[in-house]
DNA sequence: CCTTGTATTATTGTATACAATCCTTGGAGC
DNA sequence: GCTCCAAGGATTGTATACAATAATACAAGG
């Protein structure tokens, strides 16, 4: 019965966290542009509640800075410019070569397994092209990876920039180059692990990155600077 | 006019930002220990609101990391552990490092002229030991690389962790011999900056926080790993 | 025609009322 | 005395009512 216990915000059981998650997902995904305004009323009634949930969801996005609310006036969607990608895959490579690092002395054998199945696993929805499943083994790969960190703040902040950047990792993922390669060195990292190698772990899953972000570029999913 | 435009989500003159900007303090202050329940109404009734702003606040809090919301039942105060003390240490370290290698290209004039002023402005208030302006002045020199960094991303991330360990860092700078050595180094960032030197600096930005790290630890601020 | 001031309306900010849930406590049964 | 359960109280979750603020429209004066 240990389930749902790291729930940080979302609550799925509340009003205010379902209001919060279908928010940031519609945001992420588009369906409310940049510089649109969000009304309370509005909102509530599309979702079917008051507005007091809402604005619990609305000061909530704001911190996590997908809104921005001016005060008596309203909240206006701010969406990710491609600089904001280009920084937090900068800053993803830098930490996520931390995390690997600390992985190497913190992963328990429960996550090892569910990584390698994951890594296995992958390989045969990438033979036969199923886009959603890639995407899904990719996320939980990296969210292992950051739980096998050990460490609360990190595991937190990069979940938070795996959310965020959500929308352009979709289209990245079902490039037919991209997916196997991405694969191929999770795998890598996978190996370094548990080889105990801590050097080789943090400079994987940092060139794992590097790699995503030129591929994006390559792509032109983002333009460069 | 130009006042309060980064204002986040603090937003000064409404309830709930002065409900939020006061408890966050608490917290980090120590008011609060770990662990501790907060009733919405008790806090309201302190703070003469009621329970609207109250809730709003606590969502951003939990948001934030600072008090765990179990729902139906009540808002815990977490705290910070030694680890993530140590641990943002070391985010830090890498992060402050990045902030200095852009800051090479983006700093503005201003910026350079204020960070100047300040590491000499520090010398002052160092010789005779205003450990109060210290702070700010530290404090300030910090947000200042921040924001020449030209990255919206890194600039609210290195915020956030500055305020997350204000505590600690309060007792840090006070030592006697952290101060002096701590405005030196500040002072070498900045020359690395000037010069252009992309490499100097995010080295000596990353050695900045190693040291203060060290400091803590061998002051026996907090315990080691 | 343009500007300015004012009234109206829409929207957010806050307080309060009501509903749902959880915890405590006390008593019945054993 | 112990266990279980039920009732009451306390606390949070949600909805609604009221207050404050900002946007809009329109009329009066230049």
């Amino acid at each position: 019965m240990e389930e749902d216990v790291k729930e940080g915000a979302s609550d799925k059981y509340s009003l205010r966290g379902r209001v919060f998650s279908r928010l940031r997902e519609d945001i992420l995904n588009g369906k409310y542009e940049e510089g649109i305004e969000l009304r309370e009323i509005a909102i509530g009634e599309e979702l079917g509640v008051s507005r007091t949930p809402v604005r619990e969801a609305f000061r909530q996005l704001e911190l996590e800075g997908l809104i921005r609310i001016i005060p008596n006036k309203g909240a206006y969607v701010v969406g990710i410019s491609d600089k904001d990608v280009r920084d937090i895959y900068i800053l993803r490579s830098r930490l996520e070569g931390l995390a690997a690092r600390w992985a190497v002395d913190h992963i328990t054998k429960e996550q090892m397994e569910e990584m390698e199945e994951n890594v296995y696993l992958a390989k045969f929805h990438i033979e036969k092209g199923h886009t959603e499943q890639m995407f899904e083994l990719d996320n939980r790969f990296h969210e292992l990876l950051y739980e096998a960190s050990g460490s609360k703040i990190l595991e937190h902040q990069l979940k938070d920039y795996h959310q965020y950047v959500l929308r352009i990792r979709k289209k990245t993922l079902s490039s037919a180059t991209r997916g196997p390669q991405s694969n191929t060195e999770h795998e890598a990292i996978l190996e370094a692990i548990k080889n105990k190698n801590h050097d080789d772990a943090e400079r994987l899953a940092h060139e794992h990155m590097i790699n995503a972000y030129k591929n994006m570029i390559d792509n032109g999913l983002i333009k460069p600077d």
